[in-house]
DNA sequence: CCATGATGCGGGTATCTACACGTAAATGCC
DNA sequence: GGCATTTACGTGTAGATACCCGCATCATGG
C-alpha cells in the first residue's frame, strides 16, 4: 500500500502552479488583442471596473478587485501618467482619492472593448461555456479562501 | 431579443481577469505556508522541477514550464544567489548552463515540500478532488492554445 | 477640546513576468 | 573550409504584484 506513494512520490499537479501558469497564457492571448490600444490586459480590467461603477476610493477598489491596495495605487498611477483616470478629491474626506475615467479613458476603453471580445470569444470558442462557467464558480471558491 | 444586451451589455467575466485573480489568491495561500523556508511558490516550483528530471538548459526548461525563457533565468539566478542552484557547462555546448540543484535546494526542496503538501491539502480539503482534477485538465487545454 | 486609535494613502524594496535587442556558439549548406 | 542561419543566453526596460513602514486625516472617548 506504500508502494504507490514511494513509486510516484510527487507527480500530484501544483495547484497554484497550474493557475498561475493559465494566467500567464491567458494573458498572453489577452495582450494580442489589447496590444493595438497600447494597454495591458490588467490596464483593461482596471478601466473595465473605473467605467462600471461610481467613483472608488483606491483601498475599496483594491478589496472589490481583491488586487493589494498599493499594487493597485501604482497599476493606476500608470493610467494617470497615460491620461486615462485622474483622481478626484473626496470633499468629505481629505485622504480619499475618488479613482475616476477621463474622456479619453472612457474613449479607450470603450475601443477596446472590441478586441476584449474576441479574445473572450476565443476562448469560449476553444474551451466551451460550461468549463467557464465552472472556471467563475471555482474562482469564486478561491478567493473565498483567502478573505 | 435585444433586451438582453441592452440590458446588461458588460457583465460576462474576464476569464483572464478571473484566473489572475485566482493566481493571486493562491500565491497567498501557498506562500504563507512557504515563508518559513524563505522562498517564494515560483521559487518552490522551480525547485521542484529542477529536481524532478536530469539538467536541463534554461530554455528547455521554460518551454517545460512555459515561462518565458528570460522570466527563468532571471527566476533561476535568484536562487542562484541563494546557493539553491548551480549552472554546469555543458561540455556538448558551450552556450548551454544546466540547471542543477545543490546539496542546500535539495535539502530546502525536500523540506518545504511538506509545507507545499499542507497547502495542496488545504485546497483539497475546501475544493474538492473533482473540480481541481477539472481545473488540470482545462490549465492544459488553454496552454495548447498559445502552444 | 484633545489624545488615541482607526483609516486612506504613498514610498521603499523585492520578486515575477515579458518583450526587444544584442552576442556567442553550433549547425548546415555550398 | 567558409559563411548564413539557427540556437542559447544575457541585458535593458517596463509593468504587475505584495510587504513593510511612515504620514496625514478622520472618528471617538474622556
Amino acid at each position: 500500500m506504500a508502494e504507490r506513494s514511494l513509486s510516484k512520490p510527487n507527480d500530484e499537479p501544483c495547484y497554484c502552479g497550474l493557475t498561475r501558469r493559465a494566467s500567464r497564457s491567458l494573458t498572453e492571448i489577452y495582450e494580442r488583442e489589447l496590444a493595438p490600444y497600447g494597454i495591458t490586459q490588467p490596464q483593461f480590467s482596471l478601466l473595465r471596473a473605473a467605467s462600471n461603477s461610481a467613483p472608488m476610493g483606491i483601498t475599496e477598489l483594491a478589496l472589490q478587485l481583491n488586487l493589494d491596495r498599493t499594487t493597485l495605487g501604482r497599476n493606476l498611477k500608470l493610467l494617470e501618467a497615460q491620461g486615462l483616470v485622474v483622481f478626484v478629491a473626496n470633499q468629505h474626506d481629505q485622504r480619499e482619492r475618488l479613482v475616476t475615467l477621463t474622456r479619453s479613458g472612457a474613449k479607450v476603453s470603450k475601443e477596446a472593448l472590441a478586441a476584449w471580445q474576441a479574445a473572450q470569444a476565443l476562448i469560449r470558442r476553444n474551451i466551451g461555456r460550461q468549463k467557464l462557467v465552472a472556471l467563475e464558480q471555482l474562482v469564486a471558491e478561491i478567493d473565498a479562501l483567502v478573505s
